[in-house]
RNA sequence: GGCGGGUUGCCCGAGCGGCCAAUGGGAGCGGACUGUAAAUCCGCCGGCUCUGCCUUCAGAGGUUCAAAUCCUCUACCCGCCA
């Protein structure tokens, strides 16, 4: 087992620690046995994006040191909307929509940890379960009074909203409610740590004051640092939205292919918070991405342990198959054609007919906005079909230049690449 | 309530009757270099049946041969005085 000094100077060194109560406390509570602790997501969205991976993997980092995580899913939480780190007031969802995604966040934690009957077998809890049988009256008198609306307001989540947009009562009381959660955690399993993103934790602090009062008990908590990028634009993002970890919204393929292109200056930092990668080895991409850039083996690295993780081997060999080909490093025709049709399901596409120009084949796979678009791309020079670049606007794609019969490749620039489908 | 200023393309921001699809910057896209990286340089950056045509400058009307530019009303924003 692994020490908790041992633990949490891993998680410093990993960069995974913005904020902690009293460090020394905490490793004494790590060495006591196994701890109990939890993470909060809320369903706000139908799935969980790669910013919360770094904080999913953090408890999978207890549990293997030999802790017990609790993944918690915010049907509750979800319902009322966390003011934190956000400038204006939230919509809220309807509850069945609530709902759907509560049933599918927890299905998408569950292959992250494990789930024995050993003390450290993790748990998923939905904060509904206790939080929808408690009456209003319960909850002002027994919760809402242990709670001083002038901390509240001083928390950074309230004030800067108060400041700015305004904030209703509704996301006001959110810091209660997940005050309330540590609570229960703690009473129903002796809970003793949170663990959340920086921006928690105010809320946190919440739950533990409550604790301190209610139960007269003593817990801990972690804060994570917000993930953050090199050229100051936000991590997890590209121009065509966020990077989810389900498959269905985000392809195998883009995960893979948004590792593989991620900063030289960040890949290091990227390694040490989304892999498991030992210090030794660790050690060893930084050299080679100091001494041989060019090779990317440090980015390599990520990518396949990262979509390896989220979407298991045989799914990472084959993008990864597929990368190879798709980027003009194989021979198209001498790749599998199974590969080639899973990996073009997962491209932007668009249906082969008889007599069909470059130009519409561009814009109707999306790969290009307007027919404009895509006549200039060509005369830039940045249209290929099947690694070829395209000569001019007038080009008419044959039936002889499908792939298997089935394919053709488009490719917008170095990376972007879309299919027409027979 | 009074007076004044503003609303321009993805964002910021020029334009103040014709030479305006509209200067400049940022973002984005492509090319070169390279490593499916960064930086740099070059080009592009409303649409189309593309040597031309069509639709844009908050919205609706109007003046004019001609308006983003002038007038009227509407909506929203922002200053100053009450």
């Amino acid at each position: 087992m692994v020490t908790g000094r041992e633990l949490i100077e891993d998680l410093e060194w990993r960069g995974l620690v913005a904020q902690s109560t009293d460090r020394e406390e905490l490793i004494r509570a790590l060495d006591n046995g196994p701890v109990t602790l939890y993470i909060g997501f809320d369903p706000t969205a139908p799935s969980l994006h790669i910013g919360s991976l770094a904080v999913l993997l953090v408890l999978k980092r207890f549990q293997l040191a030999g802790h017990r995580p609790i993944a918690l899913v915010g049907g509750a939480t979800g319902l009322v909307g966390d003011p934190s780190g956000k400038s204006e007031e939230r919509t809220l969802n309807d509850e069945s929509v609530v709902a759907d995604f509560v049933s599918r966040i927890r299905k998408q934690v569950e292959p992250y940890l494990d789930f024995d009957s050993s003390p450290t077998g993790a748990l998923v809890v939905n904060n509904l379960d206790w939080t929808a049988p408690l009456s209003a009256i319960a909850f002002l008198r027994d919760i809402g009074k242990h709670f001083s609306v002038n901390q509240m307001l001083a928390k950074d989540s309230v004030s800067s909203r108060l400041n700015a947009n305004g904030i209703s009562y509704t996301e006001f009381s959110y810091q209660v409610l997940q005050g309330f959660d540590f609570l229960e955690l703690f009473r129903r399993h002796r809970c003793t740590l949170q663990i959340g993103g920086s921006d928690q934790w105010g809320n946190i602090v919440a739950g533990l004051d409550l604790i301190r009062k209610v139960e007269q008990g003593s817990a801990h908590c972690l804060t994570i640092p917000l993930v953050t990028k090199s050229d100051g634009t936000k991590f997890g993002k590209t121009a065509s939205g966020t990077i989810w970890l389900d498959g269905e919204l985000t392809s195998p393929y883009a995960l893979y292919q948004y590792w593989l292109g991620v900063d030289d200056r960040d890949v290091i930092s990227y390694i040490r918070i989304f892999t498991f990668a030992s210090r030794d080895e660790v050690g060893a991409l930084e050299k080679e991405v100091a001494e041989n850039p060019g090779a990317r083996n440090a980015a390599r690295y990520l990518a396949r342990d990262v979509t390896a993780r989220v979407h298991g081997a045989d799914a990472m060999a084959k993008v990864e198959e597929v990368s190879k080909a798709l980027f003009g490093q194989g021979d198209l025709a001498a790749v599998d054609g199974a590969t080639l049709a899973a990996a073009a399901s997962s491209l932007p596409n668009a249906p082969f007919t008889e007599g069909l120009l470059a130009i519409d084949a561009f814009t109707q796979a999306g790969l290009c906005e307007s027919k404009s678009a895509a006549r200039r791309l060509i005369k830039e020079g940045g249209a290929y079909v099947n690694n070829e670049r395209v000569a001019d606007e007038s080009v008419i794609l044959q039936k002889s230049q499908l792939i298997k019969g089935n394919l053709i490749l488009l490719r917008k620039g170095k990376r972007e690449l879309g299919a027409v489908l027979a």
